[in-house]
DNA sequence: TCTGACTTTGCAACCCGGTTGCATCAACTT
DNA sequence: AAGTTGATGCAACCGGGTTGCAAAGTCAGA
């Protein structure tokens, strides 16, 4: 387990500190995407700041990718051990409007755009709102 | 102009107060979206939460919609005339990475999305980033 | 093994966008 | 003219995000 996690890291150049090892760790039991307000409450005792750049270093190293879904702090995911976050790694996210959780739909590509003349394509975001599964009735 | 500007209150059931006017002035004068910090600056004599309310209650009366492109403050801009704020009033938003001023491209609708079983559409956000048509080189 | 350079952590403080409570003011009704 | 309602201005607060700085930890080379 604990090899796993540090196999991960040491394949996006992170030193294995024990903190990082830890935020892993819960990074990894998520199956929806985690706030830093929200890693810092199941952390209670562990500085803020050190969460907040520890998910700064690992989000440069490509271990987890930014979600913003409008619906107040940013979340953070893992990405897919292939992932380069360029374009054909995006995907879909669902906002669920009654649990709030956030998930990344991996195997729902962003469908291409036609941009108006001269404007030039970076990069996409979409972000789809409904009730998901769990909360389904 | 004051008349069409009342007109367009009128429109939407919101009373033409002067602070009122002056914002939605504002608001038609501008190409893209605008945020309250913005605002803010613009007015710079105006209460921050006055200006806030107002952005308030003209989301709240669809006179103008939110966007979240991601890149700070939320922006926002003036609904079509047309608009009821339904997914089929829905368009892509662009944001450019060099101005980080936000389009609204209401000329392309968003594409439809298969969410996996039991997931339910309610909404849809997407925001494409790059560089725009002014910055283009 | 010791030393020095570099990285990570913890604490504190700060910034800024957003939001609310409350008193005042304006407009409109009767 | 008095009373009701809504709009405004001011102040304060909240929470997420961010940074400066000093202490602790890590590691390579002497």
């Amino acid at each position: 387990m604990k090899r796993e996690l540090d196999h991960k890291l040491h394949l996006r150049n992170i030193k294995p500190t024990a903190m990082r090892q830890l935020v892993l760790h819960v990074l990894t039991e998520q199956s929806t995407a985690i706030s830093l307000p929200e890693l810092e409450q199941i952390f209670d005792r562990a500085d803020k700041a050190t969460l907040y750049r520890t998910l700064k270093t690992f989000e440069k190293n490509k271990l987890i990718h930014r979600i913003n879904d409008g619906a107040g702090p940013v979340k953070y995911a893992l990405c897919q051990d292939t992932c380069k976050c360029q374009p054909e790694d995006l995907h879909v996210h669902f906002l669920c409007t009654k649990c709030n959780q956030t998930y990344c739909l991996t195997e729902i590509p962003i469908p291409d755009i036609t941009l108006p003349a001269k404007f030039s394509f970076e990069n996409v975001n979409m972000v789809v709102k409904g009730v998901c599964a769990n909360c389904a009735i």
